[in-house]
DNA sequence: GCCGAGT
DNA sequence: ACTCGGCAACGCCTG
DNA sequence: CAGGCG
């Protein structure tokens, strides 16, 4: 791989605050790579660009550009409402991860299917939000007692932060339901911890209705949604990481997610390799999920 | 970051 | 030669 | 139905 095809303006400045480059976020990315692809590898890819770093103008962008490589792969997808087919890029190498970072892509945006079964997704997720002025650890307790009825039901989740004050769980499914089928599952758990907390968490889509909680989004799960995946970079100050954790960690609640960063990551790597390398051993049924009522 | 339309 | 706008809807839920 | 939401 020839990087000096790939990158350009290396030295613009990306995250004015921390006086983090350009080239410090490809670098970033070219050291990750190998945690990074196993995760986004051959998912669509939902490009949130910032050509010129955080504090400048961004935009969201599906269809991939014309310019780009044939290294860079695609899949049409249909989108029901506009009626037509609509070109996303998918990653399959570190290559093509990087030339999307040279394109002002910051964070990582992907669904959750993969190419060619993007109707089946092969993740299930869970996406604690803690309603302002409530906080990660806010998003703990919620997040252990959703790990506990997982297992109670044969499923394992993995945790992440999303680098901001909210918390991700992973499940990894077979991808043999579709899109209304793992929202339903989702919301059938997340209706039950509704229940046993109720003065913790809601389900409410109207904001003003969600204060003092943590939302269970559980439509995160819908088809044309996307998450941030496991490493990715978020566009705040300090380049706080997308950082998968251990249970122990979420049961101890001596972490927050700023602490994680591009700065700090390496160390934290080098400690723990990839704390997520067991994902994709095993692959579960969500039918226990469905048969909640 | 790059293209294309307008000036 | 230069500037400037565009680059994203999807699909669900609520009232 | 229009509008909110992520
Ligand atoms: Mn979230
Ligand atoms: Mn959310």
């Amino acid at each position: 791989m020839d990087l000096s095809k790939i990158i350009t303006n290396p030295d613009k400045l990306f995250y004015p605050a921390d006086l983090i480059f350009k080239k410090d976020v490809i670098a970033y990315y070219y050291l990750m790579a190998d945690h990074i692809l196993p995760y986004i590898s051959n998912r669509p890819f939902v490009m949130n660009r910032f050509p010129d770093g955080i504090a400048g103008k961004s935009f969201y962008q599906k269809e991939i550009p014309a310019y780009a490589p044939n290294f860079l792969n695609k899949v049409a997808i249909w989108h029901e409402k506009e009626k037509k087919w609509v070109n996303y890029p998918y990653v399959a190498h570190k290559e093509a991860l990087l030339w999307l970072v040279n394109q002002g892509v910051i964070e990582l945006h992907c669904w959750l299917s993969e190419v060619p079964q993007i109707e089946n997704p092969d993740i299930l997720v869970f996406d604690l939000d803690p309603e302002p002025p409530l906080s990660f650890q806010d998003c703990l307790p919620v997040a252990l007692l959703l790990r506990e009825v997982l297992l109670k039901l044969g499923l394992e989740a993995w945790p992440k932060t999303s680098g901001k004050e909210g918390m991700h769980l992973f499940v990894p499914i077979e991808p043999k339901y579709g899109f209304k089928d793992t929202t339903r599952a989702a919301f059938n758990l997340c209706r039950l911890i509704l229940k046993a907390y109720p003065e913790k968490v809601t389900l409410e889509r109207v904001i003003k209705k969600r204060t003092g909680k943590v939302y269970l989004d559980y439509l995160q799960n819908s088809r044309g949604r996307t998450m941030v995946f496991p490493y990715s970079l978020r566009p705040l100050p300090k380049a706080p990481v997308s950082t998968p954790l251990l249970w122990e960690e979420v049961t101890k609640g001596e972490i927050s997610p700023a602490e994680f960063n591009i700065k700090t990551i390496w160390e934290r790597v080098k400690k723990y390799g990839d704390l997520w390398s067991n994902f994709h051993r095993r692959r579960y049924d969500i039918k226990p999920l469905l048969e909640l009522m």
